[in-house]
DNA sequence: CCCATCCGTTTCATATATCAGAACATTTGT
DNA sequence: ACAAATGTTCTGATATATGAAACGGATGGG
């Protein structure tokens, strides 16, 4: 095999598993031993071994007595990680970062059910009280991380919120085509924008962290007295939200 | 999991290194080469190395430099199974419907082994909480849906079960005279019914999701604490989770 | 400030997996 | 019924992974 020299030690055994494990998963229908063994650039013998040790792993399971596919074990140890993942870690430094560049308060959330729950959050400098602590919640449909959310999967969410629109303010969306035009333009500007629609004369700002699918975890969330807001600044710092949360997506996967 | 009638040779190096990246999943922050060599009882210059194959392979990445953590490689493999599946796309549906209709835990589940794994669920909108998380799995032969799936490939499946009848309450039925009659009494309902047979005062209903061969590959379940249920309203759940599924499986066929 | 202790890393005989090639068994297609 | 696939099982020489012990850096208590 032509390896590469840069990365010197790699146990072949576990590599050669491993694809076939990635190469199962992505087949829709099982695979054989030699359609494997040729694809991988593997003997017949090894790639029967492996496959063997993989199912009775649990891995991979026979289909019928000519082909083999992967099992749900994959995707399960998978899905452990995704709800472990340690996002106040992992977006710690870009708290930071928006608290130092615009002093308001800043919001880590994640999805529940149809609300968003505060994990973690940086309070504002500026001598005004803040409303939300960390482990509350608040609608998903009127408060900027929320909105971000609720923009990043539409399709999956919409139908939930019909008559789910609670009131919390005059400004509030209450009927589902005022949510899908404001949904529309969130995905566009890339930012969500809730202007009290949740607390009077509180805005805020969301931008959600992604996986690599689409699906959104959290939100990154700017929340300021109405009366902060120079004119003009909406736009910054819609762009702040919205690129520290893309940082944040994009560490998931790199670390 | 009781599949080790004999001991087929398994590569020790694949099954070191997949138990490895399985703690490291089921871990919130990583863990050092001492602490993984410890709990899974293998020499640390092993585990080292093995670390060293996963992260160049890019399944696990360095936090600090004393710990490892799984990244979301295995994620995005487990992905690609279950996105190859478009079970959940078909049922969404469905799902929110039993979920305006009943209030309660709405479940989508796929058979493995002799066992079910969710791949979806809709949260009780009731103050209830709900124990079983998408990529959870229960027994087959003591859940709703798993005894839907049961009741639909009973001939096929039933030997398998003589013996692996795990008890989780006192109502779980653990001799196979017991289950064959619930079977058939599902089989003629059309739907199945768990009355606290693996959690205390939970019942759960299950109808199967079938292809037109009449095999199941999924099954819709409803969860409840038995004090929801009211009196007769059994077979209007029953009914329900019953249609759902039939449109389901209707649905799988069209496309 | 030093020492005991922990950890990650490296080293090197030895145990283990891999390879190639072939043979056998079983299925599939004509 | 025959031929051409495929899955499965052997074999022994070679390549590879393994375990025990040792190394060096970091940490924390006395």
């Amino acid at each position: 095999m032509a390896d590469q020299s840069k990365s010197p030690k790699v146990d072949s055994t576990l590599s050669k598993g491993l694809a076939i494990l990635e190469r199962l998963a992505a087949s829709r229908s099982g695979k054989g031993v030699t359609e494997l063994s040729r694809e991988l650039d593997l003997t017949k013998s090894n790639t029967f071994r492996l496959l063997q040790t993989l199912t009775t792993l649990g891995y991979v399971r026979r289909l019928d007595n000519r082909s083999y596919a992967a099992t749900l074990k994959t995707w399960q140890i998978g899905r452990n990680l995704v709800e472990h993942l340690d996002l106040r870690e992992m977006a710690g430094p870009e708290l930071t970062y928006l608290s130092k560049q615009t002093g308001e308060a800043i919001y880590l959330a994640v999805p529940e059910d149809l609300a968003i729950v505060y994990i973690d959050k940086i309070d504002s400098r500026k001598p005004i009280r803040s409303w939300n602590t960390v482990g509350g919640s608040a609608p998903i449909h009127c408060v900027g991380t929320g909105k971000a959310i609720l923009a990043a999967n539409y399709s999956r969410m919409r139908d939930k919120l019909v008559g789910n629109l609670t009131r919390h303010t005059d400004r509030t969306l209450t009927n589902i085509e005022a949510l899908d035009a404001d949904i529309a333009a969130t995905q566009s500007r890339g930012y969500a924008l809730d202007r009290g629609e949740y607390r009077e004369h509180i805005l805020s700002f969301g931008a959600a962290v992604t996986l690599p699918d689409g699906v959104a975890v959290a939100a990154l969330g700017i929340s300021l007295p109405e009366i902060n807001l120079a004119e003009g600044d909406a736009g910054r710092i819609g762009a702040l939200v919205r690129e520290a949360a893309a940082r944040v997506s994009e560490k998931l996967l790199r670390g």
